[in-house]
DNA sequence: AGCACGCCGACT
DNA sequence: GTCGGCGTGCTC
């Protein structure tokens, strides 16, 4: 046991949730050991702030200067896992250290004492007077475990009174409960499922990296149906059978929901949530359950990263293409591959699961990096659709309609079969652009350098990047012209009418954003379109994400070449995986799928790839293309944002920037630019590309040359390492 | 992130 | 004459 060597008071480094260069010196409340990790109450200023204890500190502040940190109630510690993965973020994408450790102290009350419930168990005397009620009631505890009164009453099926009856006659004693009833805790054979061969080779194979607990990748690549999730699920039963943790990331919230249930299908129970739609209080129990390992299945968003797991033994990322796992606003990171890097970490095996894996992740998978899991078969009878490419420069119907006459014959085959259709298009509203039809003049959003929408059912111009709204003015602002501004291009809401006239008697849906504010609605919608309340949905991408609709046979997409191939390097690959999943959508029960796509580039690589099912095609031509023009993953970007309301300064700061910018071997500096929307929300926004070879310490580049470089404090700086958005 | 300090407009 | 707007700066 340490005695004089702790009598001391040390001085440490405490990280503070806070964006500041580092960690700040503080003495240590006497007798407490410098442990990385510690969790501290640390005086800042003239309050007090949740710290952690991270290093030696630095020395450079005067001893009289430094104040005493305290370490709260029960000395809790952040695991070493953690506290590395943390540093590891911070060094890797820029960010401020102590805002990666905002992420992971998002419970804000998770260190407060715990608040004990009050329990009642068996009291010392029996009543005098015995009813069918009372005895019910102590029957139940009779177990020797201590309830709430309002259970007691639920489970006895008495009235609270009865309990209160019984506690002031002293049958029923007090007892103090945790604030928070257990987890329940999954069980690994709960209902094991059956599973076809190549199920069953990959389920085998995750379960031995499981086993074997180290750290590995492997890519879980199925196509739609072909059921990744049980396959992976005995990957989570091997987690379980050796009490160990698991994690599993999911793009968005919207698809926990039906998540969660299939989980208890398997396992039992629910699994833990987390989110940002969980309540406060559940965090709180959430958080402390998994720091103290008892939360043996986590499922959730991007943030789920950063909790302090106590011993994890599998991090799942499901739909691991997406790009919402990128977070763009606060701290910037991609949450699968900070996935890897805690799997690295933590020793443990990571699978990344999708129907269309990441450029990224394929190209790992195929250089042998990661393990490559196939599962090629989908379930039961279930066939892929057929998709066939309708070419708009041929076979266009009349100026403004936006259904080709192939198109509306499908439909119409379709609706006469009595069967459903889907028509997607990726462009919520009635008109993306308005301009004037005498001047040529756009509208466009009053801070942002954005097209203005139309939303004509709510009769409004809409900017879908700040939110700005105005009415539809009769006059061209710029000529004065009356009657002049034109809808052009299509939404869905154009779509639908379009829709509407030509098939006057069919039942339709609109599903956007705009109409599905939230899952109660989207889930409404679902139910309606299963029930065959309706015979055609149109929607936006919210419709391509994994639902099971039985009935449908004949899925249109409006416009194929949306998102095309304007300059974003991953824009192609996106079109494909968003592609690839609405087509899914087409014919999953017996009956086979029919999938038209209207396109203008029918000899793009991305439409022949759709068209012939010939995904590796398309994934060998992009790899080939970006190994060529050493793109990721065979070379390396970091973008600069700069941002501002004083555009002359924001200008300034690019060029300043880009003067400094050292000449380094491998490295290549572009721009300044403005931005793809260069005003966004009133910001001038500018930007800088960083593009280095593979081998290549950008981040080390990064952090000498933005040393060198003083800006403007009214201009605000980002660094964004590995960008996926080029806005 | 908070919370101070600090210098310019509409109010008891 | 004050109250208060949020720009700028500091917290070991």
């Amino acid at each position: 046991m340490p005695t004089q060597a702790t009598a001391e008071q040390e001085r440490v480094g405490v990280l503070l949730p806070l964006p500041l260069d580092g960690p700040y010196d503080y003495r240590l409340a006497r007798g407490v050991p410098a442990t990385r990790g510690l969790v501290v109450a640390a005086p800042l200023g003239p309050r007090q702030s949740l710290g952690v204890v991270w290093d030696k500190g630095q020395g450079t502040v005067d001893e009289n200067k430094l104040k005493t940190a305290t370490p709260l109630d029960g000395r809790p510690v952040l695991p070493a896992g953690l506290c590395d993965f943390i540093d590891w973020v911070a060094r890797y994408t820029l960010n401020l250290p102590g805002m990666v450790l905002a992420m992971a102290l998002r419970s804000r009350q998770a260190f407060e004492a715990e608040v004990p419930r009050i329990g009642y168990g068996r009291g010392s005397t029996t009543p005098a007077r015995m009813t069918p009620a009372r005895q019910r009631v102590l029957a139940l505890v009779a177990d020797g475990l201590a309830r709430s009164v309002p259970q007691l009453a639920e489970d006895a099926n008495v009235t609270p009174s009865v309990v209160r009856g019984l506690i002031e006659a002293g049958a029923l004693a007090e007892v103090e409960l945790p604030e928070f009833t257990p987890l329940p805790v999954p069980e690994p054979d709960f209902a094991a499922p059956a599973l076809n061969t190549e199920q069953g080779l990959a389920a085998h194979l995750l379960r031995g990296a499981v086993a074997g607990h180290h750290f590995g990748v492997s890519l879980l690549d199925g196509v739609t149906g072909s059921g990744k999730t049980e396959t992976y699920f005995e990957a989570v039963a091997e987690a379980l059978c050796h009490g160990r943790q698991t994690l599993i990331l999911l793009p968005e919230i919207a698809l926990t929901v039906q998540f969660l249930d299939r989980f208890a299908e398997r396992f039992g129970v629910r699994p833990a949530e987390w989110h940002s739609d969980v309540s406060q209080r559940e965090r709180r129990r959430v958080w402390r359950a998994v720091m103290k390992g008892e939360a043996r299945v986590v499922v959730g968003a991007r943030s789920a990263l950063f909790l302090p797991f106590a011993s994890l033994g599998l991090i799942v990322v499901d739909e691991e293409h997406e790009q919402a796992y990128k977070q763009e606003d606060g701290a910037i990171y991609h949450a699968r591959d900070m996935a890897v890097v805690r799997g690295r970490i933590e020793n443990c095996p990571v699978v990344l699961a999708s129907a269309t894996p990441s450029l990224e992740s394929y190209v790992n998978a195929a250089s042998g990096r990661y393990a490559h899991l196939k599962l090629l078969r989908r379930h039961g009878a279930a066939v892929l659709p057929q998709v066939s490419l309708i070419d708009m420069r041929d076979a266009r119907g009349e100026p403004g309609t936006f259904l080709s006459p192939p198109l509306r014959q499908a439909l119409a085959t379709t609706l006469a079969a009595g069967e459903q259709a889907m028509l997607f298009l990726n462009r919520r509203g009635y008109a993306p652009l308005t301009l004037c039809a005498a001047c040529g003049h756009k509208m466009i959003c009053r801070d942002c350098s954005a097209w203005l929408v139309e939303h004509r059912y709510r009769k409004r111009l809409v900017c879908h990047h700040c939110g700005f709204e105005t009415g539809l003015p009769q006059q061209c602002p710029q000529c004065g012209e009356s009657g002049t501004l034109t809808a052009c291009g299509p939404g869905v809401e154009r779509v639908a009418e379009e829709f509407r006239s030509v098939f006057p008697e069919a039942r339709v849906a609109i599903a956007s954003s705009d109409t599905m504010t939230g899952p109660v609605e989207t889930q409404a919608a679902i139910r309606a379109m299963v029930k065959r309340e309706i015979d055609v949905l149109i929607g936006t991408q919210i419709v391509a994400k994994g639902h099971h609709f039985p009935q449908l046979t004949l899925v249109g997409v409006v416009d194929a070449d949306l998102g095309g191939s304007d300059g974003d390097l991953r824009a192609r690959e996106r079109t494909f995986q968003l592609l690839h999943q609405v087509a899914g959508r087409a014919g999953r029960a017996e009956k086979p799928g029919l999938v038209l796509m209207q396109t203008r580039n029918p000899d793009d690589a991305v439409m022949h790839a759709l068209a012939s099912s010939d995904r590796d095609a398309f994934y060998e031509q992009e790899r080939q293309f970006r190994q060529a023009t050493q793109s990721p993953p065979f070379g390396r970007l970091a973008a600069i944002i700069l941002s501002g309301h004083d555009g002359e300064a924001v200008r300034k700061a690019g060029r300043d920037l880009a003067r400094a910018a050292p000449a380094s071997r491998g490295i290549k500096v572009w721009g300044p630019t403005p931005a793809f929307y260069s005003l966004l929300r009133g910001q001038t926004r500018e930007r800088l590309l960083v593009q280095a070879e593979r081998m290549v310490d950008v981040q080390a580049y990064l952090r000498t040359w933005l040393a060198g470089v003083t800006i403007a404090r009214s201009v605000r700086l980002t660094v964004d390492v590995d960008p996926v958005s080029f806005f």
